[in-house]
DNA sequence: CGGACAAGTTTGCCAC
DNA sequence: GTGGCAAACTTGTCCG
């Protein structure tokens, strides 16, 4: 029923791009899933030393939403400074 | 009450060393945070030029199936292997 | 300082409702304790018949990925379809 | 090398027995999803009536562990009621 | 905003 | 009995 080249939902070209992003997509998440194991790998080894990992756990989550508050107030002076024309 | 060299829980190089694997995470944390934007620059990129999300990340999901499959039958097909002594 | 009436969260009904949620969770819960009960009956019966549950095991995720692939793959063409208006 | 009836691993009868268990143990994993899929409702019910989920979720469990301290500390009593020829 | 999807956390199981 | 491994559940995120 279908030509190869007409009818096709994608004509070559847009097969070709659909494969670069196929391919882009599957080499970061490569990358992603060696970061999560290099992360394994230090929670391991810090459990080995005996620290606890659930503590350990609880101070990244604190340290991460202090830096995301202080971020978030610092957007709020620049926007504060902005609108009173000091920066 | 407590001095701060003899009765901490952590002594100074247990300190030191708890400093360096929170910092060591830290920085992985803000890598697998990085990647994730790039997946979400090329998944926007995707979006913008026409190609369905819904698909794509079927289409992903169902090749990482595979390979997991596959990964999954060789290893069951050596374990057999072991079970009757070819291995 | 509250009557029983009119001051709390819940009305009576409200009350009443909460409770047969509940009780409908926690019987479901016995279902699955139960189910989960029996699987493991079967594993240890099969493992006393000299089966290995490790290999079983893999046996029956390999062949779970299979329907879920299979599923999936059917959701794909469906998609596709449905995206070229054959549907 | 091998004929099929006399050097496999599992004789027929083995491979049968095997077919019955794995048989058995996707039927019970069918029940288990059922079963979850329906809590999952009662959940989803409950959401839209305006409980909190998470509290919901908090309350099972705290009766959950209330019922199994229950059954622990009768399960002492009856120990010491036999240890002393009481049962 | 609400539901689907993925990540992380916790729990249970098997091997040593 | 313990410790690593794997599965289940819960939580958070992202798209529609």
């Amino acid at each position: 029923m279908h030509d190869t080249t007409s009818t096709d939902v994608l004509d070559q070209s847009g097969q070709m791009r659909l494969r670069t992003i196929i391919e882009r997509l599957e080499r970061l998440d490569e990358d992603k899933t060696a970061v999560s194991d290099d992360m394994k790998e230090v929670f391991a080894e810090a459990k080995g030393e005996g620290y606890d990992l659930k503590a350990l756990r609880a101070v990244l989550k604190l340290r991460k939403m202090d830096r995301a508050k202080r971020l978030e107030l610092e957007a709020i002076v620049d926007l504060y400074l902005s609108a009173i024309g000091e920066i």
